[in-house]
DNA sequence: AAGTGGTCTAGACCACGTC
DNA sequence: ACGTGGTCTAGACCACTTG
């Protein structure tokens, strides 16, 4: 009756791997190390609930949380008297983490330091209103930063927020803090939208950056949102020689998990 | 004692929105509504599972159902005693999906075509080693093909594939066939790595690319392993201004889902 | 038509952390 | 110590879908 008095469903729960985990934890972890491994590919029928119950000597909702689980993770699909089956991965496609600039650069062991270039309140111009959507004539706020790393430019930031939906922003010292740890700490984001592309480097750029004008650099547009109404629009700027972006990930975190 | 009999918890279910869908389902919208919208904002705690029993007018297992999937996707923490909280959204870092290349071009509009330029196998050499960790002396199979949309060259793709890994590949067509597509059909991956960088293009792949040489471009680099064995490593080139990777999501599918 | 998953209930015991 | 979440049970009815 209860879960102990069976032996079967529960291979190698001996090993310290198996042990003082929940039931549902365990069989989840069984499920997805068959998958993940191969073992079960693409396709591969599972078990079904009543038998993964006979199995591990539990009840069905305890199996049914498990197989939810794994669908919410993307994992498997389930289909009405068919059965659940192993999802094939998600086509070529992939994610990415972009860390913020200071952490990245302290991650690599060096040396942060942060300045303020510029820093202008002004009602939007058309070239801003490209870049953020804020009605005509709305005040923004036009930042311009430079990140540096062991005394070398690491990355030119270029940011422009909108100071109808964050006001506090405009009497922020951002010559003390970063403007992107700033906003995120008043201004929770909802929605945002990343373009990442090659440019080469113009000659004012270049020279803040202090590299050769043309040089390809990796520019990272990011844009949010706080319930449809925009926040923030900032590019950053890299010399493509400095700056990789590296992600590694297993099916689980790029389908849903 | 049914669900139906309380009204308290189910505001709007009369609207067209709420209908037809199952109560953990709405239950689920309403908060996920809640916290996305910013009406809770990060820190705010939720109410406990048995207020929302009581407010929804049904068991705990259901309202248990709704906030583990909340936990699941990032959107709350649960401490015992304490009650379940909004989680701050994950600090700058982001998540950003590369599609593959035909779908890319396909959903621009464009014509798509492949053309493979070389095919060959060999035992891996110093640098193939340095992008592919196969042991010293194994084959490889050495792929260049282009990706063409509208009848301009619209990427280049590098490519090594581990024959020990994947034997098969050594008969496959790639002419017919892209080398991702038949990979991923045959090989599932589960683990994959991505460097994203900046690299102007050299003589040799300016003249591919049909662009002029130094031109920025987009170089996303991909390995893939099953089971910590690599099986290919691909460089991918796009002429930076051409391409653009876009990703728009929220705090959910940064989070965890 | 049969069997699958989808959903829900009304209990229960336990572990843990805050009070 | 108390109340929260964590887990689990042994049923039940329903909807869908496939054979």
């Amino acid at each position: 009756m209860t879960r102990d008095d069976e032996g079967v469903g529960d291979p190698g729960a001996s090993t310290a791997s198996g042990a003082d985990r929940s039931l549902h934890q365990r069989i989840r972890a069984d499920l997805e190390e068959r998958i993940l491994s191969g073992a079960w590919s693409p396709g591969h029928r599972i078990p079904f609930e009543h038998e993964l119950m006979a199995q591990y000597g539990c009840a069905r909702m305890t199996v049914n949380k498990v197989l939810s689980g794994l669908v919410e993770a993307g994992l498997i699909e389930r289909r009405r008297r068919a059965g659940s089956f192993v999802r094939r991965p998600v086509g070529q496609s992939a994610v990415l983490r972009i860390p913020d600039v200071k952490a990245e650069v302290l991650s690599r062991g060096e040396a942060y330091r942060y300045e303020l270039i510029t820093c202008a309140r002004r009602k939007a111009t058309r070239e801003d209103r490209a870049r953020i959507a804020v009605p005509a004539g709305a005040p923004v706020l036009a930042l311009l930063c430079r990140h540096v790393a062991d005394g070398r430019p690491y990355a030119l930031e270029d940011r422009l927020i909108a100071l109808d939906a964050v006001p506090e922003a405009a009497t922020a010292d951002f010559s003390a803090e970063l403007p992107g740890t700033w906003l995120l700490a008043h201004v929770p984001w909802h929605e945002a939208e990343h373009e990442i592309t090659a440019a080469p480097a113009d000659a004012r750029t270049a020279a803040r950056l202090d590299v050769p004008v043309g040089t390809a650099c990796l520019v990272i547009a990011r844009r949010t949102w706080r319930g449809g109404a925009p926040i923030t629009a900032v590019r950053i700027w890299y010399p493509g020689d400095r700056q990789t972006l590296v992600a590694r990930f297993t099916p689980a975190t790029a389908a849903g998990r």
